[in-house]
DNA sequence: GGTAGACCTGGACG
DNA sequence: ACGTCCAGGTCTA
């Protein structure tokens, strides 16, 4: 959790944007940005393209069961050494599909690479890099950014978000989730990750009532 | 440089 | 019952 931020400052500077945030903020008010461990945010997040949230759970569960620490209740999130003794095959026998492949290649060029040094990268930098792992791409890079290293001028751009975007911001309808991106991190700047959040849980609940 | 199609899998829908 | 559709995108042509 990162509760040096003052959260009722954060929030109050997205509801003056406009009318939806205002809604969003109140909705989800117990919303906070974790900082999760780096490789299981990337892996986690390469297992979540074209996939829903039901099965992107069950996948990471059983790639834990099959090669993660043993916990007692559960199965730790594997690291990188751990899912390197797994073979594309042994990937996909688990259910991972097309995934197994990006699954694979991603962990073996990480195998030998230290996560940590990239706290130090910008934002710009670090995307850069993770966009440059197979199955990463914008949005899944704008994912790992946010949550595993805090970058806060990221606004993952998903199915959930364009409707967002197109619902609450914009007369004309947009499909191209780069200029999506861009206006919203143009409007958000610094709070970009928080706005995201926020919108997305309120419109993922409004959805659900009706 | 931007844009259609394909893509594992399994639960939901008709 | 059984084919079709779709899901927190990415990759390829």
């Amino acid at each position: 959790f990162d509760l040096n931020n003052d959260y009722s400052l954060i929030k109050n500077t997205l509801c003056a944007q406009n009318e939806t945030l205002k809604l969003a903020t109140n909705f989800a008010s117990g919303i906070r940005i974790l900082n999760q461990p780096p490789y299981e945010m990337i892996i986690s997040f390469i297992i979540s393209a074209n996939n829903n949230i039901k099965r992107i759970q069950s996948l990471v569960e059983k790639l834990s069961a099959k090669c993660g620490k043993n916990m007692g209740e559960y199965y730790a999130f594997p690291t990188v050494k751990e899912v390197a003794t797994l073979s594309v095959d042994e990937l996909k026998q688990l259910g991972m599909g097309f995934r197994a492949k990006y699954i694979y290649e991603t962990t073996k060029k990480l195998e030998n690479f230290d996560l940590e040094t990239l706290r130090d990268y910008d934002t710009v930098k670090l995307l850069e890099f993770l966009s440059t792992l197979s199955g990463v791409g914008p949005k899944v890079a704008d994912c790992i950014a946010l949550f595993a290293y805090h970058k806060m001028d990221c606004f993952p751009v998903d199915t959930w978000v364009e409707k967002i975007y197109n619902s609450y911001f914009s007369k004309e309808k947009e499909t191209n989730r780069a200029k999506i991106r861009q206006k919203l991190v143009n409007t958000f700047g610094n709070l970009s990750g928080y706005a995201q959040q926020y919108l997305f849980y309120y419109k993922r609940e409004l959805d659900k009532k009706s």
